[in-house]
DNA sequence: GACGTTACTTTCCAATTCGGAAAGTTAAAT
DNA sequence: ATTTAACTTTCCGAATTGGAAAGTAACGTC
């Protein structure tokens, strides 16, 4: 039973699986939306996304949306990539674990 | 796109996840082996067994194997029960971020 | 049967991390 | 010029995590 692939750990804690999650769905998303999903205060997204940020996994865009200024969030390539490699991490666990017969 | 199930925090740790996906397919490992494959060292083993026994989820027994004494670690039927709930909220999450297509 | 060794366990301590509240910032609406 | 919405940053306190080192218990040895 060898080590599993490293676990990305920008991306581990709970909230930003949720937010990555999304990301990996679409183009962009709300920090409204994100905040909701996460479940989190808006300080709490906030520094997260700035950590993922700082990371280069992700980008944010201001924009005016309804006259109103919204942030909206994407991942970059490089998100994208190391997202999948951190789901790829999870499979190759989850796999691990399934061959879960009782053996010694 | 709503919240996913939720993590246990007291298998999320990456050190927790190796440790449990080892047990998920042993009926019991040596607190050695379970040390070189979550590479850490004794006392931080130690502690992350204490917290996850304490949590219901493993068991340890000592017994003398070669006049030496050894620790084996097992999990609970409710660790087990834990990890696969564990593990089906990750694969809730992978399956989440499968369809990534890059619609909005 | 004192003594050393092995195999952990616990204590000590420092470094991060995480979270919310509250204060700060900025751009747009009034 | 003010207010307000939408974040961002600061300021905490609490909890986690990790290693080193000290502690403990069970043998094995002489």
């Amino acid at each position: 039973m060898k080590p599993l692939p490293p676990l990305d750990p920008a991306l581990h804690q709970p909230a930003r699986l949720q937010i990555a999650a999304v990301l990996s769905n679409v183009s962009s998303a709300e920090f409204a939306k994100l905040r909701e999903i996460a479940d989190v205060s808006d300080s709490v997204l906030s520094k997260h996304l700035s950590a993922m940020a700082e990371a280069g996994y992700v980008t944010l865009k201001k924009a005016a949306m309804d006259g109103r200024q919204r942030t909206w969030i994407s991942f970059t390539r490089k998100g994208r990539k190391a997202f999948k490699a951190h789901m790829a991490a999870l499979q190759a666990l989850v796999a691990s674990a399934e061959q879960a017969a009782t053996a010694e």
